[in-house]
DNA sequence: AATTTGCGCAACCGAATAGTTGCATTTATA
DNA sequence: TATAAATGCAACTATTCGGTTGCGCAAATT
């Protein structure tokens, strides 16, 4: 696969898709209301999130409706967990109150 | 300021200059030869995570020492956290630890 | 049945990207 | 002092990006 979650967050636009679909699953018409583009590039981010699994659609009628998947999010926030403990001593204790349980 | 530090992460060359970065500052001559290409081109992209501040440099005599600044690393984690809560459970767990706290 | 609506797809365009090579400058070394 | 090494900067190139317009098709509406 070319692209990757990484790319796929990289556009301020698909970042604003993201947040909107994580509220509530939308059709491209009802996205493209929210950005002053036109319908066409908005379904070309769509496009490029679903290549990497970042959303999904569901056909209903004429309509297709684009489901944010988190699950894809966790491969950033493990990326980013190296490094949590270089900036954050908030986590070390939460580490440790983890392995407590 | 053109460039954020999500397109920064973007590039997959850059995120590994990130990871060694990480384990210990470096010139862009020991960086380029963990890479199949030019030390320009490594030195491109340190100017690019330099720009959004994720290294900062150190001079050396003729020798320019680059270091990872993890605080940049808090931005991209703080727009993940939203989601969060949307594909793991554990962390709604930890919150609630550190509300007790 | 005719028309409108929602959508994907393709062609095109200017700007940015990631790479290259070549060169100038400063610092270390012989 | 002459040379080698480390780096930044500029010019060039092929590719990708984000956007546009135009179109065709299937589903809803009239």
């Amino acid at each position: 696969m070319k692209r990757d979650i990484f790319h796929a967050i990289a556009d301020p636009t698909r970042r604003a898709i993201i947040t909107l679909l994580a509220l509530q699953a939308m059709t491209p018409n009802a996205l493209a209301e929210h950005f002053n583009t036109s319908r066409q590039a908005v379904s070309k981010h769509i496009q490029i999130l679903a290549e990497c699994d970042v959303v999904t659609q569901k056909q209903s009628g004429r309509e297709i409706y684009y489901h944010f998947n988190a699950k894809k999010m966790k491969e950033v926030d493990e990326w980013i967990e190296r490094f949590r403990q270089l900036w954050d001593d908030k986590f070390n204790q939460l580490d440790d109150l983890l392995n407590d349980l």
